[in-house]
DNA sequence: TTGAAAGCGTTACCAC
DNA sequence: GTGGTAACGCTTTCAA
């Protein structure tokens, strides 16, 4: 438990050298099954501990990641940081968790730091929307989530588009026509390609879009709960509703709670991304499930493959795309 | 944003030594006006960013602190980091953030990785429940939440028999004589003091202690499920309960709603916690509030106040206790 | 197979 | 005020 033995003192206590230490510590190098016991008994025995700074001062390797997420406190971001960090782990690497709190300045702050030069690799959900920002980062980089185009990095992404299409086409299937969302800004990909996709299920089935049907906001859960209220009171209001992520969903239930209004019956609903809440109301409510925790371990995996490949040609940027699962319950009416 | 600009490249081009560098950007030592400028500028226009390991080799200090949670994805830890995350960044501190899934043989893990190596001082939710693994750490540790006596160290933890005590006692003021305990084990002093709490506050109002109203498990949500269902299952069921953390709590709200029990009318619910599930719903689940956050800032606070005190004198250990609050809402039925 | 020594990018001490 | 340089703890040639 110690921490000022150093490479020096076993050397010493051994009597060898330090060159030859530093070959037992990494086994690069031969050395005879001798000395490499006697070293390795020393180091035990001094219970040495590397000092790592130290080593990277020449390697120029860390074995340290980053994961810079908007917010720490949202369950999709920690599943993602968990994913990340569980397979860095595995494979010898120690992880930064960093929160921007989805703003610029703060996101320049990780970059401008001397931090960011303490790891080897970043996995980056970023708050940054100009391509320049992430042409000039260089460090290897996976783009989680949101993805911005002509930035050059490779990304792990889910099918927003197809999820948002899946769920709408879902309440249409149900009979439904008057179809409202609620989702967030069209500053990434996200929010653009699941807007997308309702759109493109309501034109393929020949209905027409409603401006007060789409609702915009941020990605927290006052924007579901207030952009709900303003829905319900419209003269027309919506029969469903597609909650753009998890926790616009949560808002959304407490907002039709509050109204007296039954899930399924009175209005019916679909969100994005798992949430407590849906989970626990009768009905439950039908979401569009996506692999939060394999975002993390892919983009963690691409990340560490990345840092392996001495050839560092840059390549083209690859971008992985998973897929999503609709998950149907009974927050749905049957129209007819 | 380039990495590969070191100091001695800012000392040519400015026409001075490293050492004058070094005392510009470190502002100990004083250096004339046009010099301080010249460098300033240079260190601009190459835009050199110091390679803080370098220094910490030297300075013994590397400006990095650990915050070492048993479970990242618990909304309480997180709460705790955030606070801690802030108050760090505030001072100029970089965070670690370590996640042991309450397991000692990970907690291990990262006491023996050359991690710990690299940060200046501790912040820990500790797995271990020996006080001799805390004796022997040689770096400035905060204990949160919970506290190993004969540790000697520092510690934030909350009023957890007080809470306990006025929960139960506010059933029992409500005409509850029936009143069951779901809690995680004794293993630390949230377990043993919610637990006693609860037993003293019957006790004090001459209601005798049922061991089939008192369930250990652990703190997870399941536990919450299973025992209520159990306690239900009784051939004089409880007419209260009092859930010991938020997911435990969160587990009760489930299983009364699938054994279609209303709270607040069938059975009476208590938590210790916040949680998504008893503020949703209705009537709204009475909790013991902590603040979670809170013990996250004070804890930094307290390490970066300890870090920079010089004289090192192992003054006695500090044991800061932070109230609680109770909570009132309409999940406890007045028997009369 | 092993050792000596040159760095890595800083800080801190000692001269001037 | 400023510059030279040893030192931090390690890895990595280059010789032996």
């Amino acid at each position: 438990m110690t921490c000022d033995i150093t490479i020096k003192d076993v050397a010493k206590e051994a009597n060898v050298s330090v060159a030859t230490v530093s070959r037992v510590l990494n086994g690069l190098d031969r050395v005879s099954d001798q000395t490499r016991k006697k070293v390795l008994k020393v180091v035990k025995e001094l219970n040495y501990v590397p000092n790592t700074m130290a080593a990277s001062m020449i390697t120029k390797q860390t074995q340290m990641l980053a994961v810079v997420v908007p917010e720490i406190e949202n369950p999709f971001y920690t599943s993602v940081i968990k994913g990340t960090v569980n397979v860095a782990k595995e494979k010898g690497y120690h992880t930064f968790v960093f929160s921007t709190n989805d703003s610029e300045s703060e996101e320049d702050a990780f970059f401008e730091s001397s931090l960011r030069r303490n790891v080897d690799g970043i996995v980056l959900i970023g708050a940054h929307k100009d391509p320049e920002f992430y042409q000039k980062m260089n460090k290897p980089v996976i783009l989680v989530d949101r993805y911005i185009d002509g930035c050059g990095l490779d990304g792990v992404i889910i099918d927003n588009f197809g999820g948002a299409y899946e769920a709408t086409k879902y309440l249409i299937e149900y009979g439904h026509r008057d179809i409202a969302i609620i989702t967030g800004p069209q500053t990434f990909n996200d929010g653009t390609e699941r807007h997308w996709g309702y759109q493109q299920a309501l034109k393929d089935n020949g209905i027409e879009l409603v401006n007060d049907y789409q609702k915009h906001g941020d990605w927290f859960e006052n924007n579901g709960y207030q952009s709900t209220k303003e829905l319900m009171k419209l003269t027309k209001p919506p029969t469903a509703i597609f909650a753009a992520n998890n926790l616009i969903c949560q808002g959304t239930i407490k907002a039709l709670r509050d109204l007296e209004l039954t899930i399924g019956l009175d209005v019916s609903l679909v969100g994005f991304d798992a949430n407590d809440l849906a989970e626990f109301v009768k009905p439950r409510v039908s979401v569009v499930k996506r692999p939060t925790y394999e975002m993390g371990t892919h983009a963690a995996e691409m990340l560490i493959e990345k840092l392996k490949q001495v050839d560092k040609h840059d390549s083209f940027p690859k971008k992985v795309t998973l897929g999503v699962e609709l998950l149907k319950f009974g927050s749905v009416k049957y129209l007819g």
